[in-house]
DNA sequence: CAAATAGTGTCTCTAAGACAATATCAC
DNA sequence: GTGATATTGTCTTAGAGACACTATTTG
């Protein structure tokens, strides 16, 4: 009879075989574009980060920030160190978005991905510029249902227009998800895990749980509603919307400042 | 320069660490108990699987089904075919529960595990009877909440006791999650994945998705609300219920026969 | 008829949605 | 004052919760 010392030491994992392990990261963050009345408060713009590919496979063609997981660490926390590693910052919150496995989704070998979602705030990424601009950048999104089920996955930067087109499809057990028709200039699965992560960015907005990741931590309510509106693409009436806040919200005393109109009060997540 | 083709001929896997990647399952089932009246109903359990560890490490302890991850399946179909193996029965649901993959957790080695919530209509599974009886089994749960935090998981099968303590964290970005204080007679960190996917049915129960996985495909008004009572642990007012399931069912015209008492008409899923 | 479950009617209160009205700043 | 945003008030309606009542079967 073996004892329990023996047979870990006895035992090889290496009999069994493996797959990398890896962490793709959707980060998402709001940005603020000024108008060109002075007067009118900014606009906001839906958007993520991706990464152009330096090499094979899928060279020249844009991707998911992530990697490889390490063995001391947790999937969580290789997701935080590949954002760290390409944002500086420590995104605001981290959302599991699923696990994308699928046989040949990769074609360098068998290759699993955890994905996440994280939220940035823009005022905590502010001051880093575009150093490596031609490689990385934050991408406008939009996604919209079309006929038929499908749905078009849309990122814009400057000059550079990305347009995926998904399936929708309810999985044996009831769960909606996406399949790839055409991946645009995005690499691997991405563009399916780019649609599930906003998929469930606005699950989660809806009981506002995510939306003050968005905000520096004080903010006035209508860049809150704002926030809002932006993720689920709709717009809310003022009054409702600071109604049901108020449980979530707790006054400062500061208030806007030079802003061509009444100035608002700030507020902090309660 | 290096083509595609070249470079995925070149590239080499094993140069990057790999862990092994498991599936693990909560199968969650409600059963029936006749009671000693015969005009009564019979009464709900909530109750998971759980097997018996043959060998080391945690020999002769209790653990959740699930195994290895193989080169050609995802993950859920990984999990769907574990389940399979131990009950001979497809479940009815199968939710994500996450990823647990902190150092250490298998003696073993760098072994991480997706875990699953599935749902298995006792109707589907009455054939088989306790053919390997010791090995695997069905434990009635309960998991509730004690003073500063805690919470006591018991799992109770004949004679066969388990009683694991857990203390609840919010994580980093808010999520609540369970820390094991004391692991009564569960391998692993199962404790922690058992009380994560309890949470995870209740929430989606809430919501009506989950409760008609409990039952075959006809079903009395009646039932539906007991599985609901009985998942959530609390009682909800009959008239209440029926109101907001109306939307979700719909009638056939049939009846429950014999009952000694009034007869229930029959619903569907819609 | 008794015991048990099945099923319906309705009152109250809260929350959501729509819309109107008022307040305050920079210029 | 004008143009913009900030903030509050209130009407209506839908839905949740509580509770009382009626209906139907078997022994």
């Amino acid at each position: 009879m073996q004892t329990e010392q023996e047979f870990l030491a006895s035992y090889d994992m290496s009999a069994y075989p493996r797959p990398s392990v890896a962490t793709d990261i959707v980060a998402f963050m709001i940005r603020s574009e000024d108008t060109s009345n002075y007067r009118q408060n900014a606009e906001n713009k839906l958007s993520i980060l991706l990464i152009r590919r330096g090499g094979h496979p899928y060279k020249d063609m844009w991707a998911l920030p992530g990697g490889f997981l390490q063995p001391d660490e947790t999937v969580e926390a290789c997701a935080l160190r590949e954002i760290r590693e390409e944002t500086n910052v420590l995104p605001a919150s981290l959302m599991p978005i699923g696990i994308f496995s699928e046989p040949g989704r990769d074609p360098r070998g068998w290759i699993i991905s955890a994905a996440y979602a994280s939220v940035i705030s823009e005022t905590s990424v502010e001051e880093k510029g575009g150093d490596d601009a031609a490689e990385a950048g934050w991408f406008d999104i939009s996604f919209t249902p079309t006929q038929e089920g499908r749905h078009v996955l849309k990122l814009e930067r400057g000059d550079v227009f990305i347009r995926a087109v998904l399936k929708e499809k309810t999985s044996r057990f009831g769960k909606t998800e996406f399949e790839i028709e055409d991946n645009g200039a995005l690499a691997f699965d991405h563009a399916r895990i780019i649609a599930s992560a906003l998929t469930s960015l606005r699950e989660e907005a809806k009981n506002y749980d995510v939306i003050f990741d968005f905000l520096p931590e004080k903010f006035t309510l209508t860049a809150l509603q704002k926030v809002q509106e932006t993720i689920m693409n709709i717009s809310v009436l003022t009054a409702n919307f600071r109604r049901k806040i108020t449980d979530y919200v707790e006054e400062t005393d500061e208030y806007t400042q030079g802003a061509g109109h009444r100035p608002a009060k700030l507020y902090r997540k309660k």
